[in-house]
DNA sequence: AGTTAATCGAGACGGTACGTCACGTCTTTGC
DNA sequence: GCAAAGACGTGACGTACCGTCTCGATTAACT
């Protein structure tokens, strides 16, 4: 086999073994609190590290920006609350009413967009993945994808059921009914409501199902 | 009715008849071309001024931000454009035939979408409206609205015609069009091509139209 | 004539004439008072501009270095208590007994060398200059020089009345009344005293006489 | 008298008895290496222990300064030189002749000084030993009173022999042929010669000469 | 020879200061 | 009399070192 000799001679690689598990929590904390309480523009690394008790080089060490820093940390968020929510937690529901189930999952979306602990941050995440590609990709991948998958199986399921005609690519269906409330919230477009998702939900299954 | 003299004590209020129309003109082109060239991040407001070759503060004094600059320089670049694709630039195609008129309108939302003499500076408001409201909501006044709008009225038409039923709410249904497309290029989530945006108009027609 | 374009097509360099005559007070207060409070090593850059009310970068605009800043502020304190001093300050005294002359010269300068408000930054720059030839050199030309021309004056004169051996070289000569004083201050090598400097006198001008 | 086991409950005083000879060697080595190749300034610990392949602390543990390390370093060049020299290194010469034995050592300090090998560090060490006073006693007992020593004896042996007044302090006469010398060399005040030295020579002797 | 304890290379850590950049305000100068 | 030019106080940037503090892995002295 050929050798496999480091390819970076530039940047040593910090060695994440030594790694100090307190700061990267104190990190955590601290950016996330900055940012619902000052908002994303004035949060800056200075502020993040002192709150956090830490060196700049600390930040520095482990992330390549701000951005990064709140995205791990909203990860790390999000991973913390579903282990708290217990051990099964995310499967889309199947009750056999695909409309229910689905008016279902949207109204704890609405919820969670709605949770200023959740809001500011996937805000400021958001508004950086539009204009910075590579992480605005990273985002979807890690934090949306997950989600966008149970939808795709559970319109699949419905497919099967002979609920949804077999023709229908989920991939795009899912999109009627997330894709509308995403805009709404994410420009401001028009006012978010249970009532308006189920609007949506009917709207949307009205062209999928058979006719 | 009697003279409507603004009463701000603090600001001279500057006088907007002897304003410069040539820095203005300047100004704009400065903004449009560095945030293109260099992104909307690294687009200074004092690289503006110097490569438009004027005094910061004709800046300040007459917007309050980078990104109240930006986006008057951009509708500006909308209003141009306009003005010289002719006489009968604002209407929605009505040929009787809902599904290909809006098709042929996304297929043109498309191609701006992937301009980038458009494309960077409207990702750029874009992303600043996310995380700042205000902006946000004017960006879609001036910017989206009045599209909006003309989907509204191709939609009432249709319903009209008897093609859309009756009970359909114009103001979400023209949702389905544009919110995938816009999330698919905001968010980086997808690709973004004519066949897609086809697809979109065909599973929604086939929700909007009566049974 | 030929024309006389700039040549630094680098930096813009900053016009002299809007400079703010408060800052640079501010400053040379500011920086002798931190040398002499907390020593050289000690005095940042940033302390400086705190102390002054004064931000970093008026000090980068008009310096290159903690060490440049010091030694204008030095220069100034010099040019300052010489205005004080009145308008004949700075002349050698020729009483004809040109023992006693150096003698007394010498003892002003002992006095000098323990004065804490000189003795700081002196010491700094004297320790910056042996480092940097270049900073050397100047501090040589600016502040050394213009006392040694007075001696090479006073011994002129000394040979002229025919104290002092026609053959000696006065540059030469005066180093054996100053140079020892100079290392016992520099590098701590001896008690610095009048009769110290008496002694010097005694046993150098018994050298230079004619026999 | 009992022991005397110092009473530092602070640090637990390394066992210099475990210290590892090669380590030592190595960072004398890359000190003054750096301080030649990159001067004193920008010699950092960092940079000494990384060039030495040691842990920074390996450094701390036994050095208190970067100044400190530096200063062991060259004493250590020092020794290491005089014991390749031979066994007879360190007496002054005594022919006879003051003039002759002065003006001969002088030269060999003149060569010395322009030795980069050794001009570099002492330059940096005589900057540091300015503005630290400790330190700068540390030196000049270390590394300067053994050769002042040699000149005191010479000058008594030439008051025996008649050739220098006897009520002249030799502590003081010394100061004539060194002190020229060292500020020209620390301070830059002027060249360094063997004429200059041999002139100095003549000069001084002319003072201390009997009549 | 095996045990034990200190030193060793390594480098992450909380900090401080660096020198640069851009902000938004204020002042001077020239057209 | 406005606007260009740009100096100013401010504050964040990302980097370099500081001196301290763990980490195994030697390594040398003492059982």
């Amino acid at each position: 086999m050929a050798a496999q000799k480091s390819t970076q001679p530039a940047k040593p690689a910090p060695d994440s073994t030594r790694r100090s598990e307190k700061s990267r929590r104190a990190i955590y904390d601290a950016a996330l609190a900055l940012v619902v309480e000052v908002g994303y523009p004035k949060t800056t690394v200075e502020g993040i590290a002192a709150r956090a008790g830490v060196g700049k080089q600390t930040i520095y060490r482990w992330w390549s920006s701000k951005a990064d820093v709140l995205m791990e940390a909203f990860l790390d968020l999000g991973e913390q609350s579903m282990r708290e929510a217990g051990p099964v937690p995310y499967v889309f529901p199947d009750t056999g009413d695909l409309a229910a189930d689905v008016k279902g999952v949207l109204r704890a979306t609405v919820d969670q967009l709605r949770d200023p602990r959740f809001e500011v941050p996937s805000r400021a995440l958001a508004a950086e993945g539009v204009v910075n590609e590579q992480l605005g990709r990273e985002l979807v991948a890690k934090l949306m994808q997950p989600s966008l998958d149970l939808y795709i199986g559970r319109l699949r399921a419905a497919q099967d059921a002979g609920q949804v005609r077999p023709e229908i690519d989920p991939r795009i269906a899912l999109e009627f009914f997330i894709s509308p409330l995403a805009q709404r919230w994410l420009q401001h477009t028009g006012p978010i409501s249970y009532e308006y998702t189920d609007t949506l939900v009917d709207y949307a299954l009205h062209g999928l199902a058979p006719r």
